[in-house]
DNA sequence: CATGAATGAGTATTCATTCAT
DNA sequence: CATGAATGAATACTCATTCAT
């Protein structure tokens, strides 16, 4: 592992714990047992260095929306939406916490899935012949988010038996 | 308003807006308009600031949950819970953004409504004949966490539309 | 003697010898034996130090100015500013040359006794029947500012002699 | 243009607008478009690279204070030094602005012309009968000199005007 | 000859907090 | 009750310089 991913590595780590305001850049070159220096020869700033680390953590979690957008089946969409946590790694945990955290931001104006998936959802449930889409879909990603937050925040959480509560719901299991 | 009143309405508005950790002391006295002192007179420490702000919103929203804790009929319980949003008024949300804020902060094992409301809404689905009712609770409150998450987060965002079909997919309306 | 006014002598002496960019807040708070911090709560920034300095030193020039501008009779004008360097303190050396070293600065677009004198000289001359008063002006003026400047960098150096010379040569001795 | 040339060029443009302390390596690197090692192996050190600089300035300078050496017509001396800077290109001037602001640097216990000319002027002097011919030779280096600096701090200044002033008033014209 | 990764010491500035008045 | 001077530790970031390639 270069040096850079190292840094890249343990300030994901920090920040998802701490939160990024809570984290110092010495901090994280402590724990990457690397020159503070070096975090800026490679990210220019400690905000460059959160942008990388959620781009990154977008482009991770892309190939499982991209599957669901793709996806032509109206029920499967809904059903894959409801079961993307299953698939999300341990190891991926930081990035999300991240990523909702930073929903909670000055100036955000956008927090959870709705960006990522509310466009598809609503097509689908479109295709399902729902009238309100868009309330409908707000409905299912604000409780699929409600579920994320709690998975994120408690430690070994199971999601399992509400996902499927949920497919339940929506007569998908 | 006394100074400490004042002290206590900005900090909130800046705690709310920027974070605990994104704002100084100095920018509290500032808006306050006050000595940076005179805050630690008051509430012995950044952190003792917090903790009051966190207090008097609990109390504040406190007669609210506890009508609905002493309420009999269990259908008026989950109809209550859901509603409970509707009567936020706009000059609270500062409180419960800090309050969500503060479930994303190290250590922190809860977040949301959850250790406000899962005890009674358990029972009420218990009087209401469900099984799962630990389950079918927390599904609830994921929901209404998610929809005040994003009533927290986007300026002017309506809740009622949400409320009214929560309120239908319990078949309280 | 205020810690404030600490700051002010200590960095002026260090500004002076080591230049601006060459002396560090560290330094300064050292030899004047304060925090680091409390230079900046009296003076908001480094720069903000820098200007107090040039606007204290200014206005203690300032008299010395005014009684030249003040002056009725031409050859007086001409008389006091040669002698102008005569009662330059020893003590006031830092600042001037703090001044002669800001002129250098970049964006900087005056330097030396020109902003301060040119005019008054000017209208000296013209009293005194010269045709070319602004050429006679600047002449006079830069023989005074290569004086200057070398009474500032070269310790112990005495200007008397050369006073006098120039006074001799505009027959005002 | 080899790059320790292209290093030399840019970094004299640097160092004459923003000083030597206001410049960095990085800078040097980023406007030469080489690698900031590159100039370490070239130079040694950012000091290093300013005596490079300083040498080569000097050598530039140095046939032009030659012919005045060796000029035998005492009145020829000292109209050449009066007409020196007509003869500085618009393209040397970051070198004379660099030795000028050396001067004021700490430690230095000269500045301007006199190191280069005082001499050669003082021998001048007395062949033309003068008697004090040291504080004569100082008088008209620090015109010169005080004129210098104004051509060199201020944009498009044209010296010619004060240069045939001094010459007329040394009857040189 | 030339690069770019890497460093450790240093930079100005901000922080929460204390305390004499 | 309230101020404002003062602090020491921490902050993000920059510096000149080294060195393996």
């Amino acid at each position: 592992m270069t040096k850079k991913e190292l840094i890249l590595k343990k300030s994901l780590q920090l920040f998802s714990n701490k939160g990024f305001k809570g984290t110092s850049t010495r901090s994280i070159a402590d724990l990457a047992e690397v020159s503070e220096g070096l975090i800026f020869k490679h990210f220019k700033s400690k905000n460059g260095l959160l942008s990388e680390l959620l781009k990154i953590g977008a482009s991770k979690s892309n190939p499982e929306i991209q599957k669901i957008k793709s996806c032509e089946n109206p029920k499967d969409v809904i059903s894959l939406c409801i079961k993307l946590f299953l698939n999300i790694k341990k190891e991926d945990y930081p990035y999300w916490r991240l990523y909702y955290a930073n929903g909670f931001e000055e100036n955000s104006q956008t927090i959870g899935l709705e960006p990522l998936l509310k466009k598809t959802i609503m097509a689908a449930f479109k295709k399902l012949g729902h009238v309100k889409t868009e309330l409908e879909a707000e409905l299912l990603l604000n409780s699929l988010d409600g579920l994320m937050i709690k998975m994120l925040t408690i430690n070994d959480y199971n999601p399992e038996a509400q996902v499927n509560l949920i497919l339940k719901k929506y007569r998908l299991s």
